[in-house]
DNA sequence: CGCTTTTGACCCGCGC
DNA sequence: GCGCGGGTCAAAAGCG
């Protein structure tokens, strides 16, 4: 695994970040958090990262930073040595990211229903049952797709069970394919995978939302810092499917609901400027996606949370948390 | 013991 | 209608 990011790395916050080589136009928020140990390969910094994008000065990150304060509660997320820009600069959108979104918002007809599309699998399946869900499993699904450096990764609130990975057709990297663990009923998930043209960038793909507050704290590290016993492939393989889990997020991360919510954000910004053109009011880009309402109030409560105690507690200055380890290990590659 | 990860198989949507 | 590719399921195994 992986796990040639330092984990301090993962902790750290950094600035910058990028959005892949192309990154989003537009999209690109970023927000990057920590770099990639993988050196310096990470984005910060670097002017490919910003290439002609959005945040292409700590002023403009600065600007987004205000944008989402209003959406966290007071502190923010990461670690008290995270820098606030970390966690939102933790992610950003990637052209690809926004391709992906866009051709499924095409699909969906976009705009008008976006609203409802996103819910729509929640709600409609929410009673229903697996089968349900799957059959609609490609149809109105909408998704937020957000680019994440690699320790951005590591942040996230909610707690993720890997349930699958899969190599992806034209893309060196699996996806990894995860699921709230926290709470059975819980529909929201999560792909990731590994951005092609940057490396050191995940893209994150949430789809449906959490119904439930975040977890205060995981349940088990069973299993969870499992990593093969041989490898140590680094993420760069670009190999396909093994060496590399995309393991992502946190599979159990707590770390900050405020990334996730900036993620969301993100989106939502990212779509909603750069995507839906349609949309055009949204107070604070919040309308496009539907994932809004709910997800936020969740959001709003977990970052409480998260930025009073939790994240106090959980997450150390130095992150020594083991699972962050095994996290941002497996997010790396690991498998 | 409980939870996570890994993996192969299966199912389903989509494009041709 | 067929095939491809993506997404999910479920069993096995590992870890705390």
């Amino acid at each position: 695994m992986e796990v040639d990011w330092d984990l301090h790395a993962v902790v750290r916050g950094c600035a910058t970040v990028t959005a892949t080589g192309n990154g989003g136009v537009g999209s690109g928020y970023s927000m990057a958090d920590l770099h990639p140990p993988q050196s310096g390969v990470s984005s910060f910094g670097s002017e490919e990262a910003f290439e002609g994008h959005a945040l292409s000065s700590p002023n403009q990150l600065e600007e987004l930073h205000e944008l989402y304060k209003p959406f966290f509660p007071k502190s923010q997320p990461l670690s008290p040595q995270s820098t606030p820009l970390s966690s939102l600069s933790s992610i950003s959108f990637s052209k690809e990211a926004r391709i992906e979104e866009q051709q499924q918002q095409s699909k969906l007809s976009l705009a008008a229903s976006v609203t409802t599309a996103i819910t729509a699998p929640t709600n409609n399946s929410a009673t229903s049952t697996s089968h349900n869900s799957r059959s609609k499993r490609r149809k109105n699904q909408l998704k937020k797709v957000c680019q994440v450096p690699t320790e951005g990764i590591s942040s996230d609130v909610w707690a993720w069970r890997k349930y699958g990975q899969k190599p992806i057709k034209g893309s060196p990297y699996p996806r990894g394919y995860y699921r709230c663990s926290t709470s059975k009923g819980c529909l929201a998930r999560k792909q990731v995978e590994r951005s092609r043209t940057d490396p050191a960038m995940f893209i994150v793909t949430y789809t449906a939302e959490h119904n439930h507050p975040a977890p205060t704290h995981r349940n088990s590290l069973a299993g969870s810092t499992r990593q093969k016993p041989c490898t140590s492939q680094t993420p760069t393989a670009g190999d396909s499917v093994k060496p590399f889990s995309a393991k992502p997020a946190g599979s159990s991360s707590l770390t900050t609901s405020v990334d996730e919510e900036l993620m969301v954000q993100n989106t939502k910004a990212g779509s909603r400027e750069d995507l839906v053109e349609d949309e055009g009011e949204d107070d604070f880009g919040m309308s496009d996606t539907a994932v809004s309402d709910d997800f936020f109030e969740g959001l709003e409560g977990i970052a409480d949370m998260v930025t009073g105690n939790c994240f106090s507690d959980r997450f150390q200055p130095s992150c020594d948390l083991p699972w962050i380890a095994s996290n941002a290990a497996t997010a790396a590659g690991g498998v």
